[in-house]
DNA sequence: GTATTTGTTCAATA
DNA sequence: ATATTGAACAAATA
């Protein structure tokens, strides 16, 4: 489920568990899940062996390793991936890091969609999804939200949904926010007005908070790295249900940027 | 057998 | 240049 809260809850659990830690080992069933500057898995692994783990960082919804040397290892986790400390070996287990002081980090990824990058801070910065991550959804300023709303003629659902306009939102954090904010997904970027504008960016920070204060979605097999499950899944309030609380009428779903979207046909009707 | 899935990338098309 | 749609990746689940 890794949407951005996902992803920072991962980053921050994994701060306390590996920071100051060496790399002594790497192994991975998946090698076509790496991206290295260095070339195949044997090769990163001869780079990573002894590496020290200087801090934890996050990019839209890469979660980093900023190892000593400027280098960096980097996970995205997908649609479902989650990474573990300490958690034996099982089937879907894809890469694994081993540190020092006996402990281990996982990516489980059972899609086998997860990707980890090793290499230099620059040659990172320069990978197309790095490169191309628009404003954190965490941190977007409302200036910076109202020049991108007025400059785009897709829909909103598309909009929040494209990493390099608005990075870290994923498709049920698009649907709470647009349902929030009374917003129809359809609706032209470029025709909202000042109110709606406000409305839509005081949601992205309240559905935000919500999420994190719930500890994420634990949909299927996500889980924070020390195990601990999200419970923002009995939150929801239009993703997957069936009911609008607000109106109670029911909720349709329909295929909207490519995405099942949720959204209420009263509480966010279409302008046209 | 069917359809769906928290994400991203790419090709084809408008 | 922008925007949309569908397929692909791979596996589990209903
Ligand atoms: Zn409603």
């Amino acid at each position: 489920m890794p949407e951005i809260i996902e992803v920072e809850i991962t980053k921050q659990k994994l701060k306390s568990a590996i920071q100051g830690k060496r790399i002594l080992d790497f192994w991975t069933d998946w090698p076509r899940g790496l991206i290295s500057q260095e070339g195949g898995m044997k090769k990163t692994t001869k780079k990573l062996k002894g590496k020290k783990i200087n801090g934890l960082s996050r990019k839209g919804k890469a979660v980093i390793l900023n190892l000593e040397g400027h280098k960096i290892l980097a996970i995205h986790q997908r649609m479902s991936g989650h990474m573990p400390v300490n958690l034996p070996e099982n089937k879907h287990t894809r890469f694994r890091i081993f540190l020092s002081d006996n402990t281990d980090v996982s990516l489980v990824d059972p899609r086998k969609f997860g990707v980890v990058w090793y290499g230099s801070e620059k040659w990172f910065n320069e990978q197309p999804y790095i490169k191309n991550l628009g404003y954190d959804a965490m941190s977007i300023k409302r200036s910076q939200l109202f020049r991108i709303l007025s400059n785009s003629r897709s829909s909103l659902k598309s909009l929040l949904l494209n990493q390099s306009k608005i990075a870290g939102l994923g498709n049920i954090a698009c649907d709470e926010i647009l349902w929030r904010a009374r917003l129809n997904p359809l609706c032209r970027s470029d025709t909202l007005n000042v109110r709606e504008a406000e409305l839509l960016y005081k949601s992205i920070y309240t559905i935000l908070a919500d999420v994190l204060r719930y500890g994420g979605t634990s949909m299927s097999n996500w889980r924070h790295p020390d195990g601990e499950q999200g419970n923002y899944q009995k939150k929801f309030k239009i993703y997957k249900q069936k009911k609008c609380v607000r109106c109670k009428k029911s909720i349709k779903s329909e295929k909207i940027a490519g995405r099942s979207t949720y959204f209420c046909k009263i509480c966010q009707p279409s302008k046209i």
